[in-house]
DNA sequence: ATACTAAAAGGTGTTTTTCCTGTTTTTTTT
DNA sequence: AAAAAAAACAGGAAAAACACCTTTTAGTAT
């Protein structure tokens, strides 16, 4: 089986010969091929069923830009690897682009067995880091931040967007038409995953990362 | 037949181009420019045989700015659907545009597509709203930060930040060496000050409104 | 069909939060 | 110093949150 790959540029020959490269690896395939981040919302908001592994975005775009859609695709798909991709090294954009939630960033001269490796990396490892980019991240936040990347169920993301309103947990269980002890169950294994004690834990994490923006 | 629009805006230049590019769209056209609102209001007075279907206000304008002018229209040709154009995206301006009766907000530089999907947006649905606006309408209407500001004690502030931690209220009691009655007397304060119901909405407000940064 | 597995739901009990009702103590004002 | 105001503190009830452990259900693989 071939982990999915989505190709987000505007510059249709570029994304092309990507999609080529890509298709050309043993355990990747490109889904498809967007020119921006609306595009993206679109194509995931049609297919939910089939949401890429990692989602490769231009910095640059015009209508939605790739921090904004970075944002977007961290926000709503967590568990969805998104590697940057630009001409420029300008040092502001990389940063931006890791702070909004890409694991790692590519030049796009770069050379076909770079971005195999990458690809591979952010699978096995969960995320794909130049010594440059290292570097880069080391000095802006350095404030260390082991921040490993859990998987989310989708139930458990629904139900910690709405643990982070001030509903009752009896409350999102009506929502999510589920009953109140399976809810119980969703916050007892995130209490877990995520190593906190309480809702408050929860609703930091949650804001921290993204994955409820108040 | 195509929709009439008006644009009004101080900077020549930027409404040339904007007429420009209406104009290349194929349900738009520009009727005439104004440079500021008393102009818009001698246009309407001279041909009300010839009201546009949509006006873009700028915000920023000499002798009638954009919130007057849309007030003035909203008050006088509430058929008229308004937009408005701005540089600053400051949510102050937004809101108090979007109070006085615009149904939409564009950021100037905007792309030429982002402003024909918002015009076609406004005659079929009768609204054009970012996801950022959205936001911000939602907060203002439900009271929860819109306009009123509160004044906080320090006390409550250390409580505030110490709440957005995992502590539970025993535990915050004991850090500030206070009986948790006290405690409770911070919370019980502040969620009436706040208007929110429980610790959750009291941590996302802390966060929202930088008084903790996770 | 059977066994395995993950999600959902249930049971039971403890702790914490929340929301009332107050009273006492401290500080400020007159 | 007395009066007024603000801050700290209290008791107790009810709701919600939390923890731990078991059972049912539904889907999948064998």
């Amino acid at each position: 089986m071939k982990y999915s790959v989505v190709v987000v540029d505007d510059h249709t020959l570029l994304s092309q010969a990507i999609e080529g490269m890509v298709n050309t690896f043993d355990k990747f395939k490109v889904l498809y091929t967007c020119k921006n981040g609306g595009e993206v919302q679109d194509k995931f908001k049609a297919s939910p069923r089939n949401i890429p592994d990692i989602v490769l975005v231009d910095v640059n775009m015009p209508v939605m830009n790739g921090i904004e859609t970075t944002q977007w695709i961290v926000a709503n798909y967590p568990n969805v690897h998104i590697l940057a991709l630009s001409v420029e090294d300008a040092d502001g954009t990389i940063l931006k682009m890791l702070k909004a939630g890409a694991i790692g960033y590519l030049l796009k001269d770069a050379q076909k067995d770079v971005l195999e490796k990458a690809l591979l990396e952010i699978i096995e490892n969960g995320f794909y880091h130049t010594k440059n980019v290292t570097n880069l991240l080391l000095d802006s936040v350095s404030g260390k931040n082991g921040n490993k990347r859990v998987n989310f169920k989708e139930n458990e993301l629904k139900f910690m967007r709405l643990a982070c309103s001030e509903l009752t947990y009896k409350e999102i269980a009506e929502k999510m038409f589920l009953s109140p002890k399976t809810i119980d169950g969703y916050r007892d294994s995130l209490f877990t995953k995520l190593d906190v004690r309480n809702r408050v834990g929860l609703v930091v994490y949650a804001i921290k990362n993204k994955i409820y923006t108040p």
